[in-house]
DNA sequence: CACATGTCAGTCGGACTGAGATAG
DNA sequence: CCTATCTCAGTCGGACTGACATGT
């Protein structure tokens, strides 16, 4: 941290747009410090967790389900293979797929990023009551959904 | 956008983390979309807006106040200073030092990014009432102040 | 053929690091 | 000598684009 943004004067200080960005940004801190204090970087719990939850996925199935772009997935899982902590299979069914499953060291490791995300939420929504965390989550939650599914389409399913 | 995130299982789901930084990447994108359509990226309006609202600054000085880490100034400044919107001075009374100031050219940019900013702030929070929005922002500052300003230094000035 | 999948190379903006020059 | 300021070059992770090969 080199830019502590001291003292900043006014005005946009206040936008929600700057307030988003700036609080996403400690976040973002905070889990990525957890992480790698248990050497993983960014991708890899998304991965893990959405491959655990999801079970063996192709990796167009992947990136849907974690939101990791498809070109961003060769080298995610290339690492993660390397490490022994997913397998990468043809499926004989579908000879362009690959299947990506999870592996049991990979399990472990998800179970190992469990703790340092929770330690993060609690870092970063410290000063707020149990009520006002689930009062800012549940605006979240609607704000996300609201432009992350303007979807079905441009237009609404009408009725 | 191509990775509309179609649909994502559960769980890091609805992590606090997680809603901070999609919500905080549409916001963005919303605004850096709108300053685009004006004929400004990222830094501009940051920069603008803080000279105007502090008046002319050294380098170190927007630095602090606009949060902007020093070694992107260089950059930013000079595509500023091209194009006429802001003044870079050596200053008499420290040789070390350029005064940056505000041009009224850049003034006039100033007022024009004010409008897509507003629009982009709007269509963000659009699914939440005034009341809501109100409550997000509070909660939304109170995080913030928390995660800046553990300031003053790591030890609370104990009384 | 159109289309889906996976790969590769490269871009972009934001935040940051480290090294150096210059001035106080 | 020590420090502040500015410049420059480079790194990093996340998201994205375009092109392409291959397979259905």
């Amino acid at each position: 941290m080199e830019n502590p943004t001291e003292n900043t004067p006014a005005g946009w200080r206040s936008l929600p747009s700057w307030l988003l960005t700036q609080t996403a940004q400690h976040a973002h801190r905070l889990v990525a410090d957890g992480f790698s204090a248990v050497g993983a970087r960014g991708y890899d719990f998304r991965l893990l967790a959405t491959l655990e939850e999801s079970g063996p996925l192709s990796q167009a199935g992947l990136s849907r389900r974690s939101g990791i772009h498809v070109s961003d997935l060769v080298a995610a899982i290339n690492e993660l293979a390397g490490r022994g902590l997913v397998e990468r299979a043809p499926d004989p069914s579908d000879r362009r797929r690959n299947i990506i499953s999870l592996t049991t060291d990979g399990g472990r490791q998800l179970r190992r990023l469990e703790q340092p995300l929770a330690e993060a939420q609690d870092t970063l929504l410290a000063p707020l009551s149990p009520a006002e965390r689930q009062q800012l989550t549940g605006l979240l939650s609607r704000l996300l959904d609201h432009h992350d599914r303007p979807s079905g389409g441009p237009e609404e399913p009408r009725r």
